[in-house]
DNA sequence: GACCAGGCACATC
DNA sequence: GATGTGCATGGT
């Protein structure tokens, strides 16, 4: 028999903070800094982005005012163990032209209001996409939006909760429709949902070794 | 030397 | 709306 939705992505949170225990996510010392490496971080390592990450700190670029300021030629430089750093230094920029126009650089400022018009705000931001907003307004922001990555597709599907080909949309509805809106736990399911990714559920039709193998 | 990693924008059909 | 492609480094 088929177990409603809710326990069912209960039950698979549990099962994976059980095994993996918490996460600690996201790894950062500022809101900023969160906001930098979600920019930094797509389709990359995290690896590289802590290097990047670090060489900005080292640098004392990190905060808004000096990230706005520093040329395009340097913090391309500084920023490209985290791959892409054309395209990354862009939208850093582009992220920063929001951040300063709109708001003068104060992040408790960007931040208010409404969660669906931030998040609204934060698409029309070249570069940023449903991903990145959603980090941001998670991990930064503390606002209960569910992230959804390749990870948590993938894990999903293996365990037949969505389609392949699920919509970004798709599966965070799954996920926001059937799960009461609570950022401490948003948090966690979403980085257990990476590890049990890195580990299990990847190509292979069986997940051998999977904590949620017949869960 | 492939293959992958905490995406996104853009072109094309 | 679906599908394909460029972007780039560093670890396995």
């Amino acid at each position: 028999m088929k177990r409603n939705l809710a326990q069912r992505l209960l039950r698979i949170y549990k099962i994976l903070y059980a095994h993996y225990g918490p996460q600690h996510w996201w790894p950062a010392d500022s809101r900023f800094e969160v906001i930098v490496g979600a920019i930094l971080t797509q389709n990359t390592n995290w690896k590289n982005v802590e290097k990047a990450i670090t060489n900005l700190k080292a640098e004392g670029i990190l905060s808004p005012q000096a990230l706005h300021k520093v040329s395009r030629q340097r913090l391309s430089r500084l920023i490209r163990s985290s791959g892409y750093f054309n395209i990354k230094t862009d939208r850093l920029k582009s992220f920063m032209d929001f951040m300063m126009s709109g708001y003068g650089g104060d992040l408790k400022a960007m931040f208010r209001g409404k969660t669906e018009i931030l998040r609204e705000k934060l698409l029309n931001i070249k570069g940023i996409g449903p991903e990145t907003a959603d980090s941001i307004l998670l991990y930064a922001a503390g606002r209960p939006v569910f992230v959804v990555d390749a990870y948590t597709r993938r894990v999903l599907s293996r365990h037949g909760l969505c389609e392949d080909k699920a919509s970004y949309h798709q599966i965070q509805s799954l996920f926001m429709e059937n799960l009461a809106p609570d950022v401490r736990m948003f948090n966690e399911y979403h980085a257990l949902l990476v590890s049990a990714g890195k580990r299990h559920c990847t190509s292979k039709p069986v997940c051998s070794g999977c904590p949620l193998q017949g869960y």
